[in-house]
DNA sequence: CCGGGTTATGCAACTAGTTGCACAATAGAC
DNA sequence: GTCTATTGTGCAACTAGTTGCATAACCCGG
């Protein structure tokens, strides 16, 4: 339901931009809460064309292997527009780490705790890239619409990613399976 | 790749349960994090007894309409265990909400502010209904390790859904379109 | 000029999840 | 006794997302 309108965003916030542009923009900026791989963007984009959201910029080039760039058009904007105002029921979360979690209270916790500290890495590293982000692009001062959205976006995964290595941390705390806790405490 | 686990942790927590009393609890208890539908249950529970992971309770009851409850066998607790303690890659999120943010910052706020209450005041009853759970199925003091665990995960949706009531405040404090902003300020 | 890497577009098949509906048994109302 | 609501099981079709692969142009080294 959101990924033509994931493009659409992508595509005015940057015009003209190609299959491959907005695939690597998606491996960046907007895929950090809307993924998706180059095959669905392409496939997308044809769709988005057909419906007469959006169009190929006019560069005869009719083939394969070549570039093609795309802009939003008048009936693009409005249908992202009504999207963005229309009311919607956040989707049902499925978060497979606590699913692990309530397993493990029943089978045991053997073999969790490595996983479990790969994912804080993991989750660590995405807080630095955000917090990386935040420094370059959200100087403090700037106070335009545009950004102060932008930024509260990003706060949302600044706080998202802080909450997990917390959570994590405690969690790897409390694994009962800790080798090296000492006995007497 | 996550459901059939779902349903074999659930069905070790009690065993004897039939479809609908699955789906049931998915609805309260471990749907919080992972949602299925009663016929993704059933289609699954076909699945995992043709697999040899669960059985049913012999009960000669052959028909449609019957309850039919189910157990889990040592394959399935065995596959459980293999998979609880797996490596997995974390799933990319998608949110619509963070989406719409940021379509917004382009299109403009007009429209939105009724639903961000509206997720706001969503938030705030999931959050109350978590503290309701924690304080009735966790009261302070105790410490059994499965107990642990399933307070961990369960303090996991607390801190989400208190993160969320925050960032939604926010969001709406910050929207220019406030039609009662004081002008002089 | 041709072989291999990179950029770029795209189809096809598959998997997981959702939506809509059908059907059987049972319990209570009248 | 039969009508209706509720409980319980389940199929079929659809939609969205993933995986694997094919194809074409271009660029650069030899």
């Amino acid at each position: 339901m959101s990924l033509p309108h994931a493009i659409l965003t992508a595509l005015l916030e940057r015009p003209s931009s190609s299959g491959l542009d907005l695939t690597r923009r998606f491996d960046r900026s907007i895929g950090y809460f809307w993924s998706a791989t180059h095959q669905q963007i392409y496939r997308e984009l044809g769709r988005l064309e057909a419906e007469g959201h959006i169009r190929a910029l006019p560069a005869e080039q009719p083939a394969r292997g070549q570039k093609k760039a795309y802009e939003v058009l008048p009936a693009g904007r409005a249908e992202l527009a009504r999207w963005t105002a229309a009311a919607q029921d956040p989707k049902p979360h499925r978060d497979a780490m606590l699913l692990r979690l309530r397993a493990a209270a029943v089978v045991g916790t053997a073999g969790l705790e490595a996983d479990l500290r790969r994912h804080l890495e993991l989750h660590r590293r995405q807080l630095a890239e955000y917090e990386e982000i935040e420094k370059r692009d959200f100087p403090p001062g700037e106070d335009s619409a545009q950004a102060r959205l932008q930024h509260l976006v990003l706060r949302a995964g600044i706080e998202l990613e802080t909450f997990w290595t917390h959570w994590l941390t405690e969690a790897l705390a409390g694994l009962p399976d800790a080798e090296d806790r000492p006995r007497g405490s």
